[in-house]
DNA sequence: CTGAAAGCGCTTACAG
DNA sequence: CTGAAAGCGCTTACAG
């Protein structure tokens, strides 16, 4: 690569005026007419591109952005999330470095993920290696992607109070690190009011956060008595979905719809009901959170409540050029879209679920 | 960040000497031990690392590696492939850093790329843009995920003059750049293999290179007359996979076994089978090609030839740090792994395919 | 055994 | 309108 020397030689002037020209091309006042345009001229004809870390190193800006996180987290997309903040900070002249954390890259849990397996000593040290690679390559921000629990928050908050931090996937649970995510009420709105309007009165929740139950409870309570929702809190990959099946069948064979805070956990109940002999959403409605590419690639497609994984990643790439222009920015909350497919339906009407033998 | 400096005045020595002991721990030669000691303790003492753009500028070495492509081409299953090259290269020292040439991040035909939707013109000055940025950022190496072809393999060929490049995914078609990729030929056989145990001897190939079912046809070219392989190359997407059904219906119904490129094709012929009412893989056998997440969570789960993603970033790693070292390499060539589900299965004898409708 | 000096490529006051 | 100088943080011969 030619460096701003030989463009400076070539043009026969100063380096300063070389970077002052180039820095600057719409400043008239600096330099003639004629050397600037032999300098753009100049630097044109080499290919002259400024040399990242020689400007790094003087200005204390990388414009590098770094990834923070264990990626892989069962549904989230993180995929689409980091191509939306990806495109957002380019744009703005970052680039984004991944820094990862943890076992696992891509969305995905048929491989373990490291705060699964890892000891609780082990996974902190690794988190803590993360912050020093992050800190030792001198990123002007960081987009955490990590789950935020009481064992690690620490760790960020003092990374925070070094580099711009902007949390993304849910809160941060400290208010000193802003956040990007989906409004969790509204996702159990539309699903709420989905499955009602459909003449589901026996729902059960698989997931979510707690008080999800009492909150739908709460939004029907204009209705009758005849209601009732169940939740079952641990309960979010492919084969949880596949086992709570069965547990319907045997302990509450009432229920009329399912809601799973996780397309993955969804198409588990799906394909359960597939081998035995369960029909949906004729006798079973089912929906999910998320719309993943799979929930409209399984058969029959998934009803789902989608959060919105390019938008999050471009909210939370906004939200990061603005905290390091040193703007003070609040959490940024995106709202669900139901997405109406064929696995839910009307309730049934004839009383409990049961199991017909597969022909 | 604590400086080199600040560890030279604390622990009472120049600078020259915490840089000499800090980077060669073990040589005892050049420092007494005392003096070492004290350095050690000052720069835990102050968490002192050091600064990636100061040494970069200073050694030319930015052990960062660029990761350039138009990420999100097909099921290629990228995530998992760049988990395992991230996982190589940290080991050795490396960060990674995304260089996004187009529109979409992760495996997924439901977002368009831009190599399919921006003009040539448009999509060859999105690539140069990519490749300036790798320039001005020092890149030490360079994981290419772009699909090579007439049009901008120039591109590349340049860049590898300049900067360590290694290919992933496919052959890049010119001797300077090595490549890591799955024997196309060992897909084929895996594949045709299973279906002539299995009793199939009308066999559909969707995608795929030019010249397979040749191949398959001289693999079993020592059984009888009874055989025929036909082959449709351009059918590779989830709704392909579906209008394909149709076509075996009308055109060749005497097809008792596809294997399909890719999974998400072979996924929209499950679907569509199940719409049809047509038992797979009682009536048809499918076999995709990848082993991506949603191969085992539909119905019936699809066997599959698995192409090995994450041993595909590893083995890309290994080859870009070897040849960063300066060492000649060779490509990396992977076997693939058959793995077999519900998809597939003993022929059918009952002469041609046809639809029953469903119940 | 230890330190002073040069220099990587750049930007930014400052001087003229 | 233009340039000389300082300095960001580091490493590496070189001198002593």
């Amino acid at each position: 690569m030619a460096t701003i020397k030989e463009i400076a030689s070539e043009a026969g002037v100063s380096i300063s005026t070389v970077s002052y020209v180039l820095n600057h091309p719409d400043r008239t006042d600096k330099a003639s007419k004629e050397t600037r345009e032999r300098i753009f001229e100049t630097a044109r004809k080499y290919r002259y591109k400024p040399n990242a870390m020689g400007r790094g190193l003087r200005t204390g800006r990388s414009f590098t952005v770094g990834i923070l996180g264990q990626l892989g987290l069962y549904d989230s997309n993180i995929g689409n999330t980091i191509y939306g903040a990806s495109e957002v900070l380019r744009s703005a002249g970052y680039n984004l470095e991944l820094t990862q954390t943890g076992r696992m890259w891509q969305l995905n849990d048929r491989i373990p993920l490291a705060a699964d397996h890892d000891s609780p000593a082990q996974y902190r040290r690794k988190l803590a290696e993360a912050v020093d690679r992050l800190l030792t390559r001198g990123v002007d921000g960081i987009l955490l992607a990590e789950v935020v629990t009481e064992q690690n928050i620490d760790l960020f908050q003092d990374l925070a109070e070094r580099i711009p931090m902007v949390k993304v996937f849910a809160p941060s649970g400290c208010p000193e690190i802003p956040s990007v995510y989906v409004d969790p009420a509204e996702i159990g709105v539309l699903a709420a009011q989905h499955l009602w309007e459909s003449g589901h009165r026996h729902v059960l929740v698989l997931g979510g956060r707690a008080g999800t139950e009492a909150n739908i409870l709460d939004f029907w309570k204009n209705a009758g008595n005849e209601k009732q929702v169940r939740r079952i809190p641990d309960c979010r990959t492919f084969d949880d979905g596949r086992a709570v099946l069965h547990r319907i069948l045997q302990e509450m064979p009432e229920v009329t719809g399912v809601l799973a805070y996780n397309d993955n956990n969804a198409a588990g109940i799906l394909y359960e009901a597939q081998t035995l002999g369960i029909r949906i959403p004729e006798q079973l409605s089912v929906i999910g959170v998320n719309n993943i590419e799979l929930s409209e690639r399984i058969y029959p497609r998934l009803t789902t409540v989608e959060l919105p994984a390019i938008r999050q990643g471009e909210a939370a790439g906004e939200l990061l050029i603005a905290l390091m222009k040193g703007k003070t920015v609040t959490d940024s909350i995106l709202s669900p879209r139901l997405i109406r497919r064929e696995s839910s339906g009307t309730a049934r009407m004839t009383g409990n679920l049961t199991m017909e033998k597969k022909k």
